[in-house]
DNA sequence: TCCACATTGTTCATTAAACGACAAAAAAAC
DNA sequence: GTTTTTTTGTCGTTTAATGAACAATGTGGA
């Protein structure tokens, strides 16, 4: 409710900024258990005893930054249906969904964060984070009530990760725009019949 | 001589460095003089009385930054021919330049500030840092002395300089090793004669 | 295995940056 | 023209970050 009841000064900010920062590089370069503290510190050019002054140790600044990286995808997620009273699926315009644009924007954080072998169980953080969104946000009308809700959105959710998730082992040689669009046309694909090869 | 007598605070340096970089970037946007104090230190969240601790106005703050440049511009240079007694053109590799990767690397930065139009009198401040080094660390032997060693290596240096130039106009079409390559040319090429179109 | 060496967590006096306030000057808006 | 609004210097107080030290605990190499 209350929008964060006292200010914060600067310096703790840019600190922090810059603790994770750094981390998040390390992460692209090597193991995480392999990093220290110092390692961390001095790539910014800051005291080590900052560190402590902030954080009891890394696994403590890596949740500063999942964190940070949940509230950065759910709100690129919600831009689409924020200052709107209802989503109209077939007539929605692919410029509304950020969500690509975000990610693309975060290209590098992205790689390493959603490389499951870095970063086991990130994933199923940024899931959770959107299920939230949808469910506290999001009321679907005439909605088939024998379709459970949680298996609804679960599989919505990891189809737009998936998308992402293609998207970014090629590189990012889409657009955001086109996969906007991808997403648009998927949502609104309902298959009517299939034939069987022989 | 003394290698920087006493250390300065980290505090200090990434203050000063934040607010040049923030300069920088509003000098690429708008006109110099249409920058305020606030808009400095805002863009990079610092508290504007942090701004009169370091310096007494913006064109002060350029001079840091135009000291800077000119610093990381004339070590690159020095790269070709530091730990060596003694340079030979003839055989000179193209990966001993490193000149044109420095450029590369501060894209952004040579492009705003290398604009006449934008950063005026820049370019005479580079040249004459190049020109400090030439003299003072190379010595040329076999040299002609009825060539004026100062006319000497001002065209040589502007002839630097307008590679870079054209470079950037061209946005970096070539590669900093291909414009290497081009530079070694350009210094072993004596032409022979020519013959007058009819 | 022992040894040199880096990392850790913690402390404390010192210093830089933040904050909030202020009157005066400059720009922008009316 | 005059009235808002913003920017500018400057200052005292509070707070965060620094540097340096310390013993304790890894860690890697001969």
């Amino acid at each position: 409710m209350s929008p964060g009841r006292k200010k914060i000064d600067k310096r703790v900010t840019r600190t922090k900024e810059a603790l994770k920062a750094s981390l998040v590089e390390l992460i692209g370069e090597k193991d995480f258990s392999s990093i220290t503290i110092t390692e961390i510190t001095r790539r910014v050019d800051f005291n080590r005893g900052t560190f402590y002054a902030h954080y009891t140790d890394k696994e403590e600044l890596l949740n500063d930054i999942i964190t940070d990286m949940i509230k950065g995808f759910t709100n690129a997620f919600r831009e689409t249906f924020k200052d709107r009273d209802f989503v109209d699926f077939n007539q929605l315009a692919s410029s509304s969904i950020k969500i690509f644009d975000h990610v693309s924007l975060n290209e590098q954080m992205y790689k390493t964060m959603l490389n499951p072998h870095i970063m086991p169980g990130f994933l199923e953080q940024i899931v959770g984070g959107v299920k939230k969104v949808i469910m506290e946000e999001c009321i679907y009308h005439d909605y088939d009530q024998a379709l459970d809700i949680n298996v609804y959105i679960h599989s919505r959710v990891y189809a737009l990760i998936g998308m992402i998730m293609y998207w970014l082992q090629e590189d990012f040689k889409y657009s955001p725009r086109y996969m906007s669009e991808q997403l648009l046309l998927l949502m609104n694909y309902k298959p009517k019949h299939i034939t069987i090869k022989p």
